[in-house]
DNA sequence: CTGTTAGCGCTTTCAG
DNA sequence: CTGAAAGCGCTAACAG
């Protein structure tokens, strides 16, 4: 066992060497309110003599809990959920907590194993966004001790908390900006159906012409099945095709965006001057895109810093005591150039 | 203590239920081979009928070692060191580890704190993207028991393995390539000289000159203090003042490249036609750019899974039997739109 | 404020 | 192939 001889000292010697008993020295740490400065004073002494370095799966095992949290995600690759991974690491950083990371690569069967790796670790609870509609699968590990809390998929779990950011909100803010601004003729570049956070987008944007006492239908809708830079220049091209352009478009998505806008400019056209494009996301590219896309922020990092403080909060009120909740953020119009403030 | 009323089934109980041991129970899980094919199977039956989970914090304790790895990285949300993660998850994944996230969001007091909760959790390894050039803080870790691989930081730790990528090898393949398709008269745009890779992009862009048997001092170089769009745009910019354009410009970073060639664009001037650009990552930002990035590709997922591959492979043979190694990944030229293939 | 004591749930010899 | 027994290092009562 070559782990054995690395830490050598244990809480017992720093006991010895301070000349107090392994108790205190577990106080020193854990409740140091509870240990005289004096006798404080000498255990960290001898602790920092020794290169003493506490074990945590002892710690954990004679608790009962970890000081872990599991973070499941589709695709750490994408801005998206990299962003929420950062706001969770940071906030639980500053709790004294570890973040296990894992990705399940839109994997149903990887996410599920990688559940259970979580059970058996005893996380203080998973931070999941899920890959799969399977909700009950879900609920049954809840069952089975594992504490789940869902990011950006609200209403799935039936018991359970968690955070996620009001699309319908979002698409109205996009739709009233370019309404705001531009006419009424505008072009929807939606992603599928399958996804609810389209679903909502679209929603929102229907909401911001009856707002407005507009006609729903003058909102074209284009659908793409995939939503990236690829896409995006196919239905902007078949927009081209057709015989009046529109005076914005909404993409639901920045990708989706930087495609239509690339794609307009290399056909000749200006964006903002001939159309305006209003992006979703506010993912890096929305920036450093030809034309700063104007977008809708989500704020990620906060969504990951709420899902950290609700699942710990969770954890200590256990039992009938806690009350599930959903966290519903709010995102942001953001101003650029792709649509600007003034007509 | 919420946590110990949510698994109640411990390995004793599905021992009494099977008629079996505690250790026939430990056994089924960890050395099958060592169990009849009659008794494994009633006893797994038991594990499912109790929903058993297996407490990996009293399993660690015992064996002295986590199935944990480290990961510490100075920004998540940088897509290089995100897809770097997405290939140790992947690893570890495979070999039934977990990885415990660090963001040390480039402060090295956090990274501390980091590699000492690595420390306690007693993680197989941490690998570590250090953000400090202070090794000499890293190597007292070590020998305090932290098992440290070095991520993309190649000669920097005397005693321990690392993985990298050969940066200079990346820099020749750029200017090579310019230098195939256009004439000598390039410009290196680059970040500061306290970044080690470029340092070795340079040396390596140097080099292809030399081979070439062309006069280095032809490579014009500007340099830049952060490796963005903004200051792409501000090289470009500096370059429409000079009097003569370059055939070519290697910006060290894709996102330098990208607002190069979006200064340049907007000047009027035309991508690859004017000037050819490369660009260096392949980052994601590099296909969606109005013009497709030609650029370096780094194996990063790579670098991540041979990463986990060489710390596991330490711990194993630990002690003098194990030969630390740097293992140098080759990058590898993307040819894209933005410097084509023929001249 | 400090010490004593009793395990947490699992893996590992060591005998059968 | 299987069982008995001995802890891994720490925390949580409880008693002083």
């Amino acid at each position: 066992m070559p782990q054995r001889s690395r830490f050598v000292v244990g809480q017992m010697e720093i006991a010895r060497v301070a000349g107090v008993s392994s108790a205190t020295v577990s106080n020193t740490l854990n409740k140091p309110h509870l240990v005289a400065d004096s006798t404080r004073k000498k255990v960290l002494a001898a602790m920092s003599r020794l290169d003493f370095v506490p074990n945590e799966a002892a710690a954990s095992l004679r608790r009962g809990t970890n000081r872990l949290l599991g973070l499941v995600v589709p695709d750490i690759t994408n801005p998206f959920y990299a962003a929420i991974a950062a706001g969770v690491t940071s906030e639980a950083d500053q709790r004294g907590y570890g973040v296990v990371l894992c990705n399940s690569q839109d994997d149903p069967a990887h996410e599920l194993k990688q559940l259970q790796m979580l059970g058996q670790l005893r996380t203080a609870g998973a931070l999941v966004v899920p890959v799969t509609a399977d909700y009950s699968r879900l609920n049954r590990l809840r069952e089975l001790g594992v504490r789940l809390l869902l990011i950006d998929r609200s209403a799935a779990l039936r018991e359970g908390c968690s955070v996620s950011i009001d699309d319908v909100l979002g698409g109205h803010l996009a739709v009233q900006h370019l309404l705001a601004t531009r006419g009424p003729d505008l072009v929807l570049v939606n992603g599928p159906d399958s996804i609810a956070q389209c679903i909502d987008r679209r929603k929102g944007a229907l909401a911001a012409y009856a707002e407005a006492g507009l006609e729903p239908k003058r909102l074209r809708e284009i659908h793409v099945p995939n939503m990236d830079v690829e896409w995006g220049k196919k239905a902007a091209a078949s927009l081209l095709q057709g015989d009046a352009l529109p005076e914005g478009v909404f993409a639901t998505n920045d990708l989706l965006a930087l495609g239509v806008v690339t794609e307009l400019m290399s056909a000749g056209l200006q964006v903002p001057r001939s159309v305006a494009v209003m992006g979703y996301g506010d993912l890096p590219v929305a920036q450093s895109s030809p034309v700063p896309l104007s977008t809708v922020e989500q704020p990620k990092a906060e969504l990951g810093r709420a899902a950290v403080e609700m699942i710990l909060l969770e954890m200590t009120q256990d039992g009938p005591a806690h009350k599930h909740s959903a966290r519903v953020f709010q995102p942001q119009l953001i101003v650029r150039d792709s649509a600007p403030a003034r007509a």
